[in-house]
DNA sequence: GTCTATACTTCGATAGAC
DNA sequence: GTCTATCGAAGTATAGAC
C-alpha cells in the first residue's frame, strides 16, 4: 500500500502556467493534443510536473474549464448589470470567443464524467442568469410572454449564435450577415417599444 | 524509394466492417477512441487491416463521415420531396440522431484538413437543400420574405434544434419542452394560413 | 517544489511472408 | 486479401533523489 501521491498547491504559479498551456493547446489543436508531454513542453516545464499538480488529465481539463467558465460568467454578469437591454444580451451571446472552447468540452464530457458534471453545472448557471436578464428586458420592451416566452427567445438566441460560431470554424458563413442584420433591426424596433408587425 | 503501399478495394466487405466499427467507437467514446488497434478489435480483425484499407486514419474518418452524411442528406431529401411542409422541415431538423456525430466531426475538422473540407461541403449542400424547401413552405403559408427571410428562419431553426440536441447530451433540458411546444403551435398556426400576431 | 529515471501501454505505419 | 513481425514515437503515471 502506497500513501497517496503528493499534489502541488492550487495557488502555485507553475500550476497556473500549466493550465495556460493546456488551454492554448486545447483551443489550437483540440483536446487530443492536451497530453502531459505537450503541455509540459508548451509551458517550458518537465511533463512530470503535470502529474505533480494534477491527479489525472481529467483534473487538468476540469481546471481549464472552470477557470474560463467562471471568468466568462462574471463578464456576462457585469455586462447585464451595467445595462440589461436586449442589445446587451444579444451582444453577450454573439461573442464568438467561446465557440471553439464549447465544442471541445462537449466532446470531452463524453469521455470524462467529471468534466461532464462541471459543464452541465455551468450551463445551467449561465442559462439562469441570462433568463433573468432577458425576462426583464422583454418585459421592458412590452413583449407579451405568451407571444414570445423568454425561455423560447433565449434558446433561439443561444442556438442562433452558437450555430453561426460553429459554422465559422468550418468556413461556412452563408446567410450569417443577413441574419445578424435582421436580428439587430428586430432588437432596435423592440427597444423603441414597437412590436413586430 | 518504396513503391506506394497497396490499398484494398473500396467495395470490400471487410472494409465496410471497419467503417462500421469506427463509427460505433466514434459515437460511443469520441474520436480519440478511434485508433487502428481499437477499430480492429471492435471489428474482430487485425489492426493492420485498417492500414491496408485506409492510407491514414484521416482517410478512415472521412469515409465514416461521408457514408453517414450521404445517407442523412438522402433521407432529408426524400422527406421534403414527399411533403414540403413547415412541419416536415421542422421534424427533419428536430431529429437528434446526428447530434453526437456533428460534435465529433466539428472537433475533428480542426485536426484534419481533409475532414474539414468534407464537413464544410456537406454543410453547404444540406443548407441549400433545406433553404429551397423552407422558402417554398414559407411562401405557401404566405409569410412575407421581408418579415421573416427564409435564410433567417432556417438558421433559427437549425440553431435551436442543434443547441437542444447538444444540451441533451449533457443532461441539461430546462426549457426544451416549452420551446418545442411553442414552435409546434407556431407552425400549426402558420400552416392554417394565419400570420403570427 | 522540481528533478531524473523508469515502468508499462498504446499509437500509426510499414515490410514482407503466405 | 490477410497475416506476422517490427519500428520508433508518444501516452499516463509513479517512485524517489535533491
Amino acid at each position: 500500500m502506497h500513501p497517496p501521491r503528493r499534489i502541488g498547491a492550487p495557488d502555485s504559479k507553475t500550476r497556473a502556467r500549466l493550465v495556460d498551456a493546456a488551454e492554448q493547446l486545447l483551443l489550437e489543436e483540440g483536446y487530443a493534443a492536451v497530453t502531459s508531454r505537450r503541455v509540459g513542453a508548451k509551458a517550458g516545464l518537465k511533463p512530470q510536473l503535470v502529474h505533480y499538480y494534477f491527479r489525472s488529465m481529467e483534473d487538468l481539463f476540469v481546471e481549464v474549464f472552470r477557470r474560463r467558465a467562471e471568468e466568462s460568467l462574471a463578464r456576462a454578469e457585469r455586462a447585464v448589470t451595467a445595462s440589461a437591454s436586449l442589445r446587451t444580451i444579444w451582444e453577450i451571446n454573439a461573442d464568438p470567443r467561446g465557440a471553439a472552447f464549447n465544442i471541445e468540452f462537449v466532446a470531452l464530457a463524453k469521455l470524462h464524467p467529471g468534466v461532464r458534471a462541471e459543464v452541465a453545472r455551468y450551463a445551467e448557471r449561465y442559462r439562469a442568469m441570462q433568463l433573468r436578464a432577458l425576462s426583464a428586458a422583454l418585459a421592458e420592451s412590452a413583449v407579451p410572454a405568451d407571444e414570445l416566452p423568454p425561455m423560447v427567445a433565449l434558446l433561439l438566441m443561444t442556438g442562433l449564435t452558437q450555430v453561426m460560431a460553429l459554422e465559422q470554424t468550418l468556413g461556412v458563413t452563408a446567410g450569417h450577415g443577413e441574419t445578424v442584420t435582421f436580428v439587430a433591426d428586430l432588437i432596435e424596433r423592440l427597444e423603441r417599444g414597437r412590436l413586430p408587425g
